[in-house]
DNA sequence: TTCTTTGTTCCGGA
DNA sequence: GTCCGGAACAAAGA
């Protein structure tokens, strides 16, 4: 599930690719993506050339002359890199292996360097949306955004600012990207681990010596897993058809009923529902 | 057939 | 008006 080190890791791997690269020709095989693409998608697309593409939250923006072409991965969305001449894939992020199937390649979009930029979607929940502007403040789903998590601004007294009168619990207000966007339900529950709190304490018991831990380790997990996404990506072209070694790094996420990682801990790892969403945590270091 | 998975949106109640 | 939790939604694999 691609989160905010995900988006930033296909962000970095697309920058040699795609940019300064016109888009020559676009093939679309299934429209019917999270938002349905508009007939004029592909014609609006074609002939735009890719100067930079950038990241905000889970959100990829490809920067074109006049336009934004928005992308959201969804849950199971995939930029693939593949050589036009002998179809040769390269992956450009690390949470995923190259056994895709074909027919989840929704989106091909064919460059005038070599390169054709594949859209794969498993459960077509990511989204493409076209903008005729250059304003990102006119995007209504950027425009909501709260803090970056790995911005200076994203600090105790940010915190502090936001809970104030509110009493949710802490997880669903880490999951909120009204408050801070990027984090997914995988780093809330790795962060708030690391931090010993319990994902159903309400934000406003919180401790500001317990806030500014779980600040300091919600951008220490992010920065780790950028940083382990990128030294798998430095060998990517090496790695072909290689699984992800993502998961080797989850403390709890997905280990319920396993034995805590903390060395010094006899508590094992239990699975909740907050919110609709599957809870880990370790029932004896988080409280 | 039912359950699970996700981020986002919407809605009713407080 | 604002906040919060729960449900709905998209699709497909187990």
């Amino acid at each position: 599930m691609p989160e905010l080190p995900e988006i930033e890791i296909v962000k970095r791997s697309l920058f040699k690719i795609v940019n300064k690269a016109k888009i020559i020709k676009v093939i679309i095989n299934n429209k019917n993506l999270r938002y349905k693409l508009p007939s004029s998608f592909s014609d609006k697309l074609i002939n735009n050339t890719i100067l930079s593409v950038s990241r905000r939250s889970k959100y990829l923006i490809f920067n074109l002359e006049k336009k934004i072409l928005l992308v959201h991965l969804g849950m199971s969305g995939k930029l693939i890199i593949m050589k036009s001449s002998n179809k040769k894939m390269f992956k450009t992020s690390f949470y995923y292996n190259l056994d895709i199937l074909q027919k989840h390649n929704h989106i091909y979009l064919k460059l005038n360097n070599g390169f054709t930029l594949v859209y794969n979607d498993v459960r077509r929940f990511g989204f493409f949306k076209l903008y005729n502007t250059k304003k990102l403040e006119k995007i209504k789903f950027l425009r909501k955004l709260g803090l970056e998590p790995l911005s200076k601004k994203f600090n105790l007294k940010y915190f502090k600012k936001f809970i104030h009168k509110r009493k949710k619990n802490i997880k669903s207000l880490l999951m909120d990207q009204t408050f801070v966007s990027g984090l997914g339900n995988i780093y809330v529950n790795e962060a708030l681990f690391m931090s010993k709190i319990l994902p159903m304490r309400k934000c406003n018991k919180i401790h500001n010596n317990e806030i500014k831990n779980l600040i300091k380790n919600i951008k220490k997990v992010l920065v780790l897993s950028i940083s382990k996404g990128g030294s798998s990506i430095r060998d990517y072209k090496n790695a072909l058809g290689k699984s992800g070694n993502f998961q080797q790094f989850f403390f709890v996420y997905g280990k319920e009923n396993k034995k805590c990682s903390r060395i010094s801990c006899k508590g094992k790892i239990k699975k909740i529902f907050i919110s609709n969403r599957s809870s880990f945590y370790c029932d004896k270091c988080q409280s």
